[in-house]
DNA sequence: TGTATTCCCATAATTTCCCATGTTATCCCA
DNA sequence: TGGGATAACATGGGAAATTATGGGAATACA
């Protein structure tokens, strides 16, 4: 599972360091690869092992050949996704237009979220993060909100 | 499987480079070729490698030998598909009526579709790229797609 | 014999590979 | 528990290999 948040810095041919703890998640996959596309909700990239391009891959193989929704999510998936492989130092080199999407700039986040991972600048991320604080921070509040998320006893 | 998008350029000769990834999923096929037919469905070329002209193939043998579809299906596309073979250099020349088809000036782009590839004029393929990304976004949003999308849990 | 296609080589640009180095985290022992 | 040694990690840059592309010569075709 893909956890924590950790930053890394872009060089001057477009690298940046894969976290280590990251890496260790794929050294099951058949290839030392990430893939990668940039989301079209929003200025980030989403990734993932093997497992995470299979489950893009199941989902939209399931819809018939000639079904619209199909053609949209092989555009919007499978033709943005590039495989990045790693260097021998555990670096990929983040393709331009995946860098213009993200507006990434030199330092990059990487975003555990377990079956995947995102990719952010890292300014774009500490906006992001803190206005996800404050919106929580609000919900629990709401007595009603509260109630819905871990409103049971806690499970020993 | 056929992944991400790449430009290239169509030359004085009408020849494009195929992208390098492109090729490297070829490399078990027994022709050094891809097979391109102008699609019915729209302004672009549709292709793939041996297992992509397999699936049509088989799909149409299915049909019983009178159906008309057959007949259509027979027509609109193995008779419209041709076997463009690789240069030394893992180029193909692209027919003139194909490159009228898809409307391609200069710039030529292999889509990625998992099991095939589409090839557009840069232009056209723009436009529809962004068309693609706006359905995916508003498709996030409904909920009866988001089921159909990851709906479920992950499975590990 | 003119036109178009295929084969071959040259070159420029890009990407990959490899090694060096600073920095951080981990381990071990006093 | 402190501190030094060791290993793991992140980063920088040069060299080599791959890729994309342009054009000439040889071959096939009408």
């Amino acid at each position: 599972m893909f956890l924590s948040t950790a930053e890394t810095g872009l060089d001057a041919k477009n690298r940046v360091s894969v976290p280590a703890d990251f890496r260790a998640q794929l050294s099951t996959d058949p290839q030392a690869a990430i893939y990668t596309f940039p989301h079209f909700h929003g200025p980030y990239l989403e990734g993932g092992g093997q497992a995470f391009l299979d489950r893009y891959a199941r989902d939209i193989r399931r819809l018939k050949r000639f079904d619209p929704m199909r053609r949209t999510m092989e555009v919007a998936v499978l033709a943005a996704t590039k495989r990045l492989d790693f260097d021998a130092n555990g670096r990929v080199t983040l393709p331009r237009d995946f860098i213009e999407h993200a507006g990434i700039d030199k330092r990059v986040m990487f975003v555990g979220c377990g079956t995947r991972f995102e990719i952010w600048s890292a300014e774009a991320h500490e906006k992001r993060m803190g206005e996800a604080r404050d919106r929580a921070a609000s919900l629990i509040d709401d007595p009603e909100m509260a109630a819905m998320f871990g409103g049971e006893e806690d499970d020993e």
